[in-house]
DNA sequence: TTATGTTGTTCGGTATAGCGAACTTTTTGT
DNA sequence: ACAAAAAGTTCGCTATACCGAACAACATAA
């Protein structure tokens, strides 16, 4: 569903003008195993790897993963109110939203 | 110096009074695994497993491999699952938040 | 044309992620 | 106390992340 990991390493290394070789270079990757991630079936990358891609490429490692949500108004004037209350209350409202999460 | 990995998952584990068994049972790991996140020499997790770790510890993975404060991390965490919800539950916590937000 | 370079692709090997199951330690109950 | 259950630990195995190096495809140039 989530616009694979793949796609979007390859999409984003070539909107930076960067070559295979390249974005090895700077990640401490091979060239190699770049391209298998781009292009092989579901790797597995670890999150350290995946770290230094996503640091160099300009993004979150949520977002090549594919979780990011999509931001609205009201939801980021919530969070700015949410932020100031203390421990205790945000804990309450962390553990509710949870299981909400969870049973869906 | 970046406290490390496997202290911070079985730091945030206990807050939440989770048993190795528990937290392996709800990211699809095995126990014997998380222990080894816990307590082994620093190693690779797959981005995949930590996603989940981080996801049912409530923080971001960005937090576990060290490069931001764990407030911060399960804030930004709580908004990605806030963002997730229908309307009415939205609605229901943007209101708990007014409120305790107000008397203060 | 033939070279020379630049990028992308394939492949075999090695190190290790991640598991199941047995084992040990701690907790709980009676 | 002792037994039973729960939590944590160790270990051997399989699958695969990740690499180096060769190979292919394509361009640019002489």
């Amino acid at each position: 569903m989530a616009g694979d990991l793949g796609a979007r390493i390859k999409e984003l290394r070539k909107k930076r003008g960067l070559t295979l070789d390249q974005l090895a270079e700077l990640t401490g990757s091979s060239k190699s195993y770049i391209w298998e991630l781009e292009n092989k079936a579901p790797p597995r990358p670890s999150a350290d790897k995946l770290s230094k891609i996503a640091d160099k490429l300009g993004v979150t490692i949520t977002y090549l993963i594919g979780e990011q949500a999509e931001e609205d108004a009201t939801d980021a004037n919530f969070y700015r109110n949410f932020q100031k209350l203390d421990k205790e209350k945000k804990e309450m409202l962390r553990r509710m939203v949870q299981v909400w999460d969870d049973d869906e």
